[in-house]
DNA sequence: ACAATAAAAGACATTTTTATCTTTTATTGT
DNA sequence: ACAATAAAAGATAAAAATGTCTTTTATTGT
């Protein structure tokens, strides 16, 4: 596994997704989202929907219907999915799996993870989920293979 | 989770015990080390097969037996428990979990994803596991709670 | 040789993650 | 109202990670 999850993983790329093909206030469809970032429909599914009831994204049922993000939605930061579906664990947690992660009490780790941490953080923090859109209609960045 | 398996914290936090306490060319028992580091024992004992296997760490059985790292395991930089264990994926798998992670066919985080990873490998690579013996002697770092 | 010791190995159980399928509910256009 | 649509929700299932227990093998000291 990677750093984040599979399902967040899907989330994400979900995402970006959703933002690139509903920026002009249209919805996209599970089915269209699932195969083009390459996920399995069903789990995709349920993941969006917990997404949806955060608030991360906003989807609408029936006919037309599908999943699209609403301006606030576009400026949250990329570090709110990750939160959402992985916990800020990543951003806090001891790499060696002790309990409490401090200055204080640290592990042989402690300092050089807390560079890599805040650093990860900061990236997913600084950059808005809507800012990823230009580099993907550029199509200089890719969400499959 | 945290960046690593559980299972990856369990190894690496065995593999500073064994340091700290096996240094003089004595052995400490799988007992020990799962109470001291706060891991389940049989788990780990697993697990530390696999490193033994591997070469990482070297034991012995019978009575005075346990774990103990000879002076080519103390040199092993930090990296290759992180490896043996969880694999390389952590240094150059995508972060959005896309097959050919490359900036030939970037997702929209390789570039800052590279930076973070990077820190990391070079952060795991240029530290040896004897090295971290220093802080945990002066007990200014701890390996557990 | 023998008994004690401790890791290695094997078998199994639980939990979490990942995945699939079916039914229900909300929305839309006619 | 009605039929079509698409997400929400529910029920299972498969796979992987994590954890426990028992038996076997190698080593040591006597
Ligand atoms: S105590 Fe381990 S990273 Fe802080
Ligand atoms: S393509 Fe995603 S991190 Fe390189």
């Amino acid at each position: 596994m990677g750093i984040f999850s599979k399902t967040c993983e899907y989330a994400v790329r979900a995402v970006f997704f959703i933002a690139q093909h509903t920026a002009d206030g249209s919805r996209v469809g599970i089915k269209e989202i699932a195969v083009k970032i390459d996920s399995p429909e069903h789990f995709l599914a349920k993941i969006l929907q917990d997404l949806s009831k955060r608030g991360i994204i906003q989807s609408v049922k029936g006919p037309n219907g599908g999943f699209y993000l609403d301006a606030q939605s576009l400026g949250r930061p990329l570090s709110d999915v990750i939160e959402a579906v992985d916990g800020g664990g990543i951003f806090r947690d001891c790499g060696l799996g002790l309990k409490e992660c401090s200055s204080k009490n640290p592990c042989p780790l402690h300092h050089d993870f807390l560079d890599v941490r805040n650093r990860l953080q900061s990236m997913l923090e600084s950059i808005t989920i809507g800012q990823f859109n230009e580099d993907l209609n550029l199509g200089i960045v890719v969400l499959k293979k």
